[in-house]
DNA sequence: ACCTTGTAGCGAAAACTTTCGCCATTCCTC
DNA sequence: GAGGAATGGCGAAAGTTTTCGCTACAAGGT
C-alpha cells in the first residue's frame, strides 16, 4: 500500500503559505488582499482557510496583537524540499536525476546559470 | 488572477496513468489488480475512475474489444513536463533553475549521473 | 455613549474527488 | 441453454477542500 504521506498542503493552503513567505508575519487583511487579487474570493474564506491551517499547524498566530498576526510554521525550503521529493516519487519513481534531466532539457538557461549548476556538480563529486 | 490551468490529474488519476504507462493498453481488470494491491479499493472504483478519466479525455478505450481496452491519451513525458512546470510555477516562481539546484543539492548521485547532467549542460550551451 | 467600520468565528453550502452497492449484460463451462 | 463468474454502467454516499453568509465583538471617531 502507498503511504498516505503526511498530507501535503492543498492548493489554496500553498497559495497562502507563499503569500506569508513573501510578506512575512501578517494580519489576515494583508493575506486577503493578495488572495483576492489572485482569485477574487471573499474575506471570510481567507479567515477560514487560515483557521483550517491553524488546526493543521501550518501556521500559528499571535492573538495578543490586534489584529492577530499569522506566521508560517514551515519554511519555504523545507516545504519545497518535501513536495519535491513527493513529486519525484510520484512521477519519476523516486529518481531525482530523471527529474533534473527532464527539467533541464525543457528549459532555457543563461551561461551563468549553467555554470552555477556545473559548480554544484563539481562540489557533489568530492565530499 | 491565476489561470485555473487545465486541471492536473488528481491523485488517483495519476496512479492509474502510471499503471497504464507501465503496462501499456490494458483492460480494467489489469489496472485494478495493481490499484487493489496498492490501495485495496473495490473493482467498481477502478471502473468508475476510468470512466471519469474517459470524460476528462485522460484515457480512451477500445469498446470493440472485449473486455474493453483502455489506453492513455497523454504521454508520460508530456504529463510530467506539464506537472513539473506547474510545480515550478507554484513553488519556485517559475524558476526551473532554482528547482534544479535544490533537487541536486538534496540528493546523492553517481559519477555517471553527474556526467550525464554535464553533457546535457554542454549541449544546452551551443544551439 | 453611539455609530460606522474592521476583525474574527462558525456552521453549513458548494464543489470536487473517491468510494461502493446494485443491476444488467456478456462470457464460459458443463 | 442453464447457472455461475466476470465485466461494465450508474447513481448516490462519503470524504475532502473551498467558499461564503450571518453573527458578534473590538476599535476609532464624533
Amino acid at each position: 500500500m502507498t503511504k498516505p504521506s503526511p498530507s501535503q498542503p492543498t492548493e489554496v493552503e500553498l497559495q497562502i503559505l507563499r503569500i506569508l513567505w513573501e510578506l512575512g508575519p501578517s494580519p489576515v487583511r494583508e493575506v486577503h488582499k493578495r488572495l483576492e487579487a489572485d482569485k477574487g474570493t471573499n474575506y471570510s474564506t481567507t479567515v477560514k482557510m487560515l483557521s483550517v491551517m491553524l488546526d493543521k499547524r501550518l501556521v500559528k498566530r499571535d492573538e495578543t496583537a490586534s489584529p492577530h498576526i499569522y506566521r508560517t510554521t514551515v519554511s519555504r525550503e523545507k516545504t519545497s524540499q518535501k513536495m519535491l521529493s513527493d513529486f519525484v516519487q510520484k512521477l519519476y519513481a523516486g529518481s531525482t536525476m530523471s527529474l533534473v534531466l527532464q527539467a533541464l532539457s525543457s528549459t532555457k538557461a543563461t551561461r551563468e546559470e549553467l555554470d552555477e549548476v556545473r559548480k554544484l556538480l563539481d562540489q557533489m563529486e568530492r565530499p
